[in-house]
RNA sequence: GUGGGUGUAGCUCAGUUGGCAGAGCGCCAGGUUGUGGUCCUGGAUGUCGAGGGUUCAAGUCCCUUCACUCACCCCA
């Protein structure tokens, strides 16, 4: 076979798909139980949208993106991340004009066009939850708190939080010169001195160790901000301390989207190698209006769902998955596999996970499909039994088979099944 | 965009100074014609990534190319 998948595509086939739904249903559950509705949203926009609302400095508008003519002309983006989206479909279905906040979630792909490593892919799959709204230091708690349970339902143990402040349109232009005339002082290199005028607060997260050093003493933004930021800061951390979620005081975290402000938080695991981020997100009170809506404030994350499941590949985390297959047929000739079939189907509609040997396979190959399929229970039919109007049954594990009359096979493996 | 590593069976990988293409797992069949797993026996599967070169002879050496992969940068 010639073909294969686009380059950093990764794909979830069975087994490991099964882990994957998983992943999204933890955290789905997390956001409903939180008052989170779902909302669908397109996986291309307007290129303009995300050029301004993730912002014209960053990487990932300049390099990243997967921008191209549709037929009409048009230039469209398939969207790098979800938040400029999510906010533009607010906004134009007036959904802001109701209660406030407004709290949301969605999961699906996201693409940037980046050189693929482990942990990085061009089409990366994410969860999302955004609040609307609301300045309430409260809901920047709630939504560390919903990606917090995902991971714990996950049996996730080493993710770390990481917690900081970006300031606010008061206290962070003062900051930002402060740091970069320190900056400007330092031995650096080339790009790195460019970035000191583009986005001097990410020169603080450089992971080379000679700039880390240089770097050591540089003023931090959690010695400039304003009271309202310092109170809003403090308030979020007294929050997560009485729900008793732990995190680390990170000052030098920075996010790598324009948008964020105050409240900015990542999610790390330490088995993971170079990118470890497995979650991350903060508050934009500035992109509703950099996108031409009303001043609307607002916070939220996203989790990567491929990171998620290198993660509990790497702690060995064992993710409860629906079972596949509680009961298999294994019919021996026509007339059993017909009346099988319908009995499967019986046995779907009273919510039994059935399946059943196709192909006219023998008793062999039937029971190994049996086996593999990891049935608690096989029903056995043959001649004989056809004969007798009953059916044997199986229990896999032990081994044990009885008769069973053909009328008393649904009820009789229900009632066995929820023990 | 920059740098390193790796391409051999479905998967994970051995393959010596250049000399018959291999193992484990998986798959299929039989042992057991109405019984899976465990065990035993047997079997199938290869463009040695691709193209060119050197050589009596290339998986092995040389050149080119493609793919994958890890890291920088950046981010989920």
């Amino acid at each position: 076979m010639s073909f294969q998948a686009p380059k950093g595509v990764p794909e979830y086939y069975p087994p490991r798909s099964a882990t994957f739904l998983a992943v999204r249903a933890a955290f789905a559950e997390a956001a409903r139980r939180a008052g989170y509705a779902y909302i669908e949203t397109p996986v291309f926009e307007e290129t303009e949208l995300f050029a301004r609302g993730v912002g014209e400095s960053t990487d990932v508008v300049t390099k990243e993106m997967y921008t191209f003519a549709d037929r009409g002309g048009r230039s469209v983006t398939l969207r790098p991340e979800f938040t400029a989206g999510v906010l533009r479909s607010v906004l134009e279905h007036n959904l802001h004009t109701g209660q406030l906040p407004v709290k949301l979630w969605t999961t699906g792909p996201a693409f940037r066009y980046e050189r693929p490593q482990a942990g990085r892919y061009r089409q990366l799959q994410q969860f999302d939850v955004e609040a609307i709204g609301t300045e309430d230091p409260a809901v920047d708690a709630e939504t560390i708190a919903i990606a917090w349970e995902g991971y714990q339902a996950l049996g996730l143990t080493r993710v770390r939080l990481l917690l900081n402040t970006l300031g606010c349109r008061q206290c962070r232009p003062a900051y930002r010169t402060a740091l970069q005339e320190f900056l400007r002082g330092l031995d650096l290199d080339e790009a790195t001195r460019e970035r000191i005028e583009i986005n001097p607060l990410r020169v603080l997260d450089d992971k080379r160790p000679e700039v880390r050093e240089r770097v050591a003493n540089a003023p931090l933004i959690t010695d400039h901000l304003c009271a309202s930021c310092k109170a809003h800061h403090d308030r979020v951390r007294e929050l997560l301390a009485d729900l008793g979620i732990p995190w680390e005081d990170t000052p030098r975290l920075v996010r790598g989207l324009d948008y964020y402000s105050r409240t900015t938080y990542e999610f790390d695991h330490p088995l993971l190698g170079a990118q470890s981020g497995i979650g991350g997100g903060g508050r934009y009170d500035g992109l509703s209006e950099d996108i031409g809506g009303p001043p609307l404030p607002g916070i939220g994350f996203a989790v990567g769902v491929d990171r998620i499941m290198l993660a509990i590949e790497a702690e060995g985390a064992e993710v409860a998955v629906p079972p596949r297959c509680e009961v298999y047929g294994v019919p021996l000739g026509e007339v059993a596999a017909r009346r099988m079939f319908s009995l499967v189907g019986e046995l779907r509609r009273a919510g039994v996970a059935a399946d059943m040997a196709y192909g006219g396979k023998g008793l062999k190959g039937a029971m190994k499909g049996a086996d593999r399929s990891g049935a608690a229970y096989a029903v056995i039919l043959g001649e004989r039994d056809l004969e007798a109007g009953t059916a044997q049954v199986k229990d896999m594990a032990g081994g044990e088979q009885a008769a069973v009359p053909l009328e008393e096979i649904v009820e009789t493996l229900k009632g066995r099944l929820s023990r």
